[in-house]
RNA sequence: GGUCCGUUCGUCUAGGGGUUAGGACUUCAGAUUUUCAUUCUGGCAACAGGGGUUCGAUUCCCCUACGGACUACCA
């Protein structure tokens, strides 16, 4: 019995995706393709009081910003359309009469205040688990307790209702997780789950188990959160007849906050000062703003890459993956049981190491455009220059520009502590000599200047170690950074010059000493 | 509280009845370099605890501890 493999991501717009969402639909996609299957995305908006505007689009967007095609979707369509849960709700009730009919659900009529009471009193009597449940919707205003005409009056009228399912009492039931193996749940500790919701639309237990079995999804991968609930989705299997073809479950470890306290949530993002969503977002009501790992200068590689290793390992050395070699690699068998700590610090290993296999002219395209915002003129040929002078010292694209400042501007200031003990009157001297006579090379390059300066170093017995350092700092202000031959020749001699002059009028007074 | 899930270096993890318990990130030291970074070499660092089973347990079983999730007419 070989189904074809089709797989579906299930978020609801409730607000911005979270990583954790993120690597959820990932592995996802990555099972679909490893298996030639089917990649889904549902949008399971059942609760319209949770409704944020924007977060629909948000989904989209990140999703195509990490590179997850999706087969069926909203936006898309396909073959199973619609694929918003809102969109569906006509389809549901029927199933939820399916299960009234044959006595494995029922009609509720208490009221949230009655509901709260029967709470209240239980837990007075101090019962472990206040639950509707097998013994307490005997006491309930239920279609249980109710005479049948009572109930058929009430239903007439127009009385808010919903509908529940009638958990057995007694009985054991087993789940088969794919990556925890054997689960066993006692139906006494499941309540009576609503089903139907009194506005008509169904709760998320109903919905996903119709629309998972209508739209032949064979695999569920979701987060650990739902867990708990799992006994009871296969429950709903089972009552409405769909045992034979249940999907498979895999429930995800969790991804942890770094402190080890929880699963990372959205305000862990300012908290530790790493992004928690894919792309930044602005609350629509608070106007508040979460960054994002794209506006971070992420790229969706190296945030797919080491997302995949959150939890998932393929078992051999290699920690660098292609999104085809994820696929080739993926199977759900390698990923782990235990909750994974976000670790802010390799995410961005991650990062540098795609960054480094770029090729300059590519990542010169980050400088130019910080470069064109701050309306700085440079050539690409420049540009990729400095960006492979650069690439071996950046982190984010944003320190092409942070940490290459002065290929654009000249220093104002200078590093103290280099110039208290590298500034001094031999040095100026051969920079005196070594700037007027930089504009006369025929020749103007890093090998070039930096013969020119040893021949000057040579004139006065010097040699290159003694004034190194004083140079870069005439000429970047200073006490790091990149060849200083290679900067010079890209500066040019008549700026270099330039620079070399203001560094001798500013710093005087440290030669002097 | 109840139910369920989990526990190998600080972190992500490999491994699995007999191993010097491996790698990566971080960190530290050395080498190289005009500096910093890179690179290279090396170091520190782990099987939560207690019982079993076994000739032998980090690995299998049980208990405890700790951590986590769930416990809504939310998903």
């Amino acid at each position: 019995m070989e189904r074809e493999v089709r797989v579906r991501f299930a978020p609801s717009p409730t607000g911005p995706l979270h990583i954790g969402g993120v690597r959820t639909a990932l592995y996802n996609y990555l099972l679909a393709r490893k298996l030639g299957g089917t990649m889904i995305l549902r949008i399971e908006d059942t609760d319209q009081n949770r409704f944020v505007p924007g977060a629909e689009d948000y989904i989209r967007e990140s999703l195509e910003w990490a590179g997850i095609e999706l087969d069926e979707s909203p936006w898309k369509g396909g073959p199973y359309a619609p694929y918003r849960q809102s969109e569906r709700k006509p389809m549901y009730m029927q199933y939820a009469l399916q299960l009234v009919e044959s006595g494995h659900a029922y009609y509720a009529f208490d009221t949230a205040e009655e509901l709260e009471e029967m709470r209240e009193r239980l837990k007075a009597a101090k019962v472990a688990t206040p639950q509707y449940n097998a013994i307490t919707r005997a006491t309930m205003k239920n279609s249980l307790t109710l005479p049948e005409d009572e109930v058929k009056k009430r239903l007439a009228s127009g009385e808010a209702y919903v509908i529940r399912l009638k958990v057995p009492r007694k009985e054991e039931i087993r789940l088969k997780d794919m990556i925890r193996g054997w689960v066993m749940v006692h139906s006494s500790s499941i309540d009576d789950k609503v089903l139907m919701k009194s506005d008509g639309m169904p709760t998320y237990h109903l919905a996903n188990i119709v629309d998972d079995h209508l739209m032949k999804i064979t695999h569920v991968i979701r987060g650990e959160e739902w867990l708990p609930s799992a006994p009871l989705h296969v429950l709903l299997y089972r009552f409405l007849g769909w045992e034979d073809t249940m999907p498979e479950f895999a429930h995800l470890p969790l991804l942890l906050k770094p402190d080890g306290n929880g699963k990372l949530s959205k305000r862990d993002g300012d908290k530790f000062g790493f992004p928690v969503f894919p792309l930044e977002w602005t609350d629509p009501i608070t106007g508040d703003k979460s960054m994002g790992y794209r506006e971070k200068g992420f790229m969706p590689e190296a945030f797919v890459n080491f997302l995949a290793f959150l939890g998932w390992n393929p078992g051999t050395q290699q920690e660098l993956f292609t999104m085809q070699e994820l696929i080739e690699a993926f199977t759900v068998e390698r990923i782990g049981k235990s909750g994974t700590k976000f670790d802010w610090q390799k995410a961005r290993w991650f990062n540098e190491q795609y960054l480094r296999a770029k090729p300059d002219e590519e990542l010169a395209q980050y400088l130019l455009k910080a470069l064109e915002e701050r309306n700085i003129s440079c050539s690409l040929e420049k540009a990729t220059k400095i960006s492979g002078l650069m690439k071996e010292r950046v982190t984010l694209p944003s320190d092409f520009w942070n940490e290459a400042v002065y290929f654009f501007e000249a220093p104002t200031t200078y590093s103290e502590k280099v110039a208290s003990k590298k500034w001094n009157s031999q040095a100026v001297a051969v920079f005196t000599a070594f700037k007027d006579e930089l504009g006369g090379l025929t020749e103007y390059n890093a090998e070039s200047i930096k013969e020119l300066l040893n021949t000057i170093l040579e004139r006065n017995a010097m040699k290159i170690g003694q004034v190194m350092q004083a140079l870069r700092l005439a000429v970047t202000g200073l006490e790091a950074g990149p060849d200083l031959m290679q900067i010079i020749e890209i500066i040019g001699a008549a700026e270099t010059k330039t620079r070399i002059e203001h560094a001798i009028e500013k710093l005087a007074p440290y030669a002097a000493a």
